[in-house]
DNA sequence: ATCATCAAACTAGTATACAAGTTCACAGGT
DNA sequence: ACCTGTGAACTTGTATACTAGTTTGATGAT
């Protein structure tokens, strides 16, 4: 039996294995399914309450990004924290948005800007109030808007694979760190579109994202069993 | 009845899935199945031999990368050739390619460009037999490696969905095109490795990677059926 | 006690039956 | 002739039965 799962409701028009996977994404990156634990098809089947179709259709989709790893007639398991893994998810991204945010500096309408400019206010408020989770949220958000507006979705959709390797991390050191310096990071991407100032836009847009990087080791120190041994 | 489709003989540790996508993908990308054309689960089962199950896992899988479209209880189609996407997929390759020509070209061991020199001389060999089926695969092999060596494998895999639309225009252009240039190219490429340097070897990547935007629109005039309607 | 063997209980992969929704053509009324 | 409704033949989605391979643990011989 999984013990914490977090189980949501299922939405009108959603198929089971959109269901399914909305809630394995949720209960991986939040620790409810442990880095290096088991999956069985038919345990989740009974808990989810779907059949192992949908399942199995999800699993395939999650193992494609490694963040769970399938072995014929062994076993499921959710993928334990790969570094190397990590890195090249980072080297992703970190490319893919400075390369975005570069078009964006180079011209956007007004209009656009709109829905980044509320999106910074709310993590204004989110981050006043603590609440890390909606944080989390807006900040994904974010950045796939800056993806959207920039005519980048499926970009984005194929790298938000790699981003759940990172949400797990940034699960990890909630409770640690302070989250002010999100806001003031989307803050100063935005000013750099605002300026149409791309060398400023890519500047901000890489030291926000490499921000994580400093504190992984502490991270990992405190939660060793979560990761894979370090390097070949 | 699917009529030209092409099949090939099973691998013995191969699963179902991975055959079935395996024949879908070379048949699509060779257009022996159209784009635009009607795809039917149970028609492809009978064709290839399988049953539903692993046809379906190997549809969804390529609508990810948005080659096929599967419309619940409506049909699955291979997708029209999608300009706009066929340029994100552009943006990210170039993006991506260039960032990791960069690493490559920081440095790298002797021994790791054997892989790189042998399979541009099989590339040589392939253009003056006319071969253009294996130049095909020998490019695709060149690009591979590059992130092979670099260790940006999972990066590849994931771009290769998106490499399959290019591969599909390529096809298209088969007949009309010099391909001495592809050559060309990867050489310039070596030498930028071979020079450690990295503003070359991005420069050689680019205009490798930017060669195909030139002849598009000949193409598209010559098979406008296989065309989704341009921009919005 | 230790090791080998074998069976039972798992695993994921595959086939198939069924459910639910869509399309399309044909029949029948106007 | 034309519109309308109805049902059969599709479609994909889901559940389930079955296959084949792996693990595990108990049993029995040494």
């Amino acid at each position: 039996m999984v013990q914490g799962m977090i189980l949501r409701e299922r939405y009108s028009r959603e198929t089971g294995r959109e269901y399914v996977l909305r809630i394995l994404k949720e209960n991986i990156v939040r620790l409810e399914l442990e880095p290096g634990g088991r999956i069985s098809e038919n345990e989740l089947a009974s808990e989810i309450g779907v059949s192992r179709t949908p399942i199995r259709e999800a699993l395939i989709e999650l193992s494609k990004s490694k963040i769970v790893e399938i072995y014929p007639q062994k076993g499921s398991y959710v993928s334990l924290i790969d570094w190397d893994l990590v890195e090249e998810a980072q080297f992703m991204r970190l490319t893919l948005e400075k390369a975005v945010i570069r078009l964006a500096c180079e011209g956007m309408e007004e209009e656009k800007l709109k829905g980044l400019e509320k999106n910074v206010k709310l993590q204004q408020f989110y981050v006043e109030n603590g609440e890390t989770d909606e944080l989390l949220e807006m900040d994904n958000q974010f950045h796939k808007e800056l993806f959207e507006i920039t005519n980048k979705v499926h970009i984005y959709k194929l790298m938000s694979g790699m981003i759940l390797h990172f949400d797990r991390l940034r699960t990890l050191r909630t409770k640690t760190v302070d989250n002010q310096y999100v806001v003031d990071d989307h803050m100063a991407i935005l000013d750099a579109i605002r300026m149409k100032d791309p060398d400023k836009g890519e500047y901000a847009m890489d030291r926000h994202l490499t921000r994580h990087v400093i504190d992984e080791e502490i991270v990992r120190s405190k939660f060793p069993q979560y990761f894979k041994s370090k390097k070949s």
